[in-house]
DNA sequence: GATGAATGAGGATTCATTCAT
DNA sequence: AATGAATGAATCCTCATTCAT
């Protein structure tokens, strides 16, 4: 038996009511977290009785589980990709334009990373242990292998690690503030170009020693 | 016997009640965020009735307004004072101590500014006018300042201060999920101390242009 | 056992739930008015929990509007169509008749009415507005159409109307009152058709010019 | 020792705080009914701590009580005086003015009481025997003592009386929304006026037999 | 699959009242 | 006589979930 993909198969339906779910739910889940979600919202924005929900979700929070691995699954993925061809000269901009274009279709993502992350709470841990541990440990990786990787202590590497991924998720995470802040929707193209391109460079610093190195407080 | 007042006479006169709740309150909205604290939750935790709660804040939302303004003044104020004395040689270092100093003694507040920026709700506005465009400015004032400014591009400012931010105030909030990782609480004193030099050190790189002196694309 | 419909069959589908909840809450908002009303009595005297009441009412409020609109919109009805008949000899007979015996049916209402119009709320506008204002009207042009309606100044018309609304339906409204005074239950329907008689030979007073016929002042 | 009256003695003083409440409560209960009136909102109609108020009376209920003891003696009083002169040639119409002016000056109260007899409640039975039953009885010697009270039938003379109470307190009791519906405050200076020529002529009607006796259903 | 109705638990808030000061 | 703080009970209402249809 072939492995079929339940929908998407000889009828042309839209997606199906699973997947608009998701989507209205990774919406509102990104915006208000998980505690200030009603699944009654959830189900008004799909269009569908908040009973009907429950023929494709078990609970609230199987379906809160389900956005959080259809959300962070592609990413890894992508981040794979890049990270196999770690030779290529300009490897680090490739990982970060792969990150930023994956991220700039979904940007709801990372909101709702960063409400869990921030939440810490019960779902985190099996997110964690599944999927982000082992993305820290290739990024970990990425970075100690970047060309003048030497220039970090190894200590700092997780600290590195983590100052990028708040960089990079906070950008998305923080657009409704940062909007306020720069007057401009940090979401729309121009800026998430900008602020790709702005990662490139910040790359290329970090990478090498800073000036003098003597200041240590 | 002269008439006392009952509280500042031979009791050790505590923090007030309002205090109190304040406390709690904070250290209940930085794990759950606002929609994911009880308001009796916050009572039990101070051990008082819940309607007692109302006798000091009008509601739930003016005590979440009250914890947020009580925590993020003190570190406006610090981050002010450290960036007067910006002629220092090791100004950026100066600022930096500053802030996690801040932030090590009230550890919840920047989980709860994180809710609230990531939340980018009701509340943020408020809170963004008085106090976090005010601080956005200055932080942008000085970045600018740094001896090697012209290292960076104008426009890049906003980019690169919200780097920052979120650089220093995730460590913090991502707190939980980074212990997970390192296998280490990123809170401890010797991991504060760590991130402070790790942040140090980044500001060294961040203010000295990346080796290819070429790549500005 | 065959699979069956609770409700469709051999149930002799008594009144939906909403309308058992319109009838208790009719009851129970005439007795102790709308603020001494509990949605939680309401539910109990329906034999439903209190959170079902809200399948079927947004609020306790449009609940309330509900009972009055249900409430009000009969008689005013019934009043019209007697109204029409204005030609008839024992036209003011009619009407009376039919208003009493439309209050007999839901001898609620008036004290709900008088509830309402005492507490001269908030409520009571909108109402006025649709219902109250144009039965006025009707009520005040059915008056002057009395056959000696020369007799009363216009400009006592309104108070007039006034007069014989409070005489009407304070007579319900005030029943458990009245019932004290009196030793009889005001509403019992020998007492009902009593009132009846009453306020026939009232509007026979009424539209006759008393006495010494020069007074009108 | 002199029954003395506990206040307005020696000193210069306004009304006291007992009376200040008294006064708030009986506004505030005429509005809203005993229900819909919080003790808090009495209290800062006053400009007290809600507190403070239970150093003057023991209870929301004995309040209201006394609330409605205090108004409703000074009319009975008058209705009394008033019925005394029995003799006098246009005696109804005496009694008519003499409660118009009482209830004038006091307009609170006749909501008060409608609010009350509409509840038909607990604090009434106690009220009804004390006060209204005497003042029942009395009103019925007073109508059928009328010149021409044969005309009258004795078992329609409790409805009478009953009409009559129904008419006067109505006017004050629906006032606002009366107000509603003649564009006009009932409870000015020249709409009571009115209404009080108004209830003349309708007492000089009501003692006539009406036109053709005959309709009687 | 979808839904209207039902529900127990819990949500924030108000209430009348008490009490130490 | 006044008050700020405290509280248990009750307020309206929302929640996630179930179930018969």
């Amino acid at each position: 038996m072939v492995a079929v993909n339940k929908r998407s198969f000889m009828t042309p339906t839209g997606p199906s009511t699973a997947d608009r779910i998701l989507d209205a739910a990774e919406a509102l889940f990104a915006q208000h977290g998980f505690a200030g979600t009603a699944v009654r919202d959830i189900a008004a924005a799909v269009g569908i009785n908040a009973a009907s929900l429950y023929n494709h979700f078990e609970s609230k929070q199987a379906l809160y589980e389900a956005v959080l691995e259809r959300g962070i699954q592609p990413v890894l993925e992508a981040l794979r990709g890049a990270a196999a061809s770690e030779l290529a000269p300009d490897w680090g901009d490739a990982i970060i334009e792969t990150v930023m274009a994956q991220l700039a279709e979904r940007p709801h993502l990372p909101r709702l990373v960063q409400h869990e992350a921030v939440s810490g709470g019960e779902h985190l841990v099996r997110i964690a242990r599944r999927w982000i541990l082992p993305a820290f440990a290739e990024a970990r990786t990425a970075v100690k292998q970047q060309p003048r990787g030497a220039a970090w202590d190894d200590d700092d590497l997780p600290l590195l690690v983590s100052a990028w991924l708040n960089i990079i998720f906070g950008h998305f995470a923080m657009a409704p503030l940062l909007a306020e802040l720069i007057g401009e929707d940090p979401l729309s193209p121009e800026m998430l170009e900008r602020q790709t391109r702005f990662l490139k460079e910040l790359g290329r610093r970090l990478s090498t020693r800073g000036d003098p190195p003597d200041a240590a407080e």
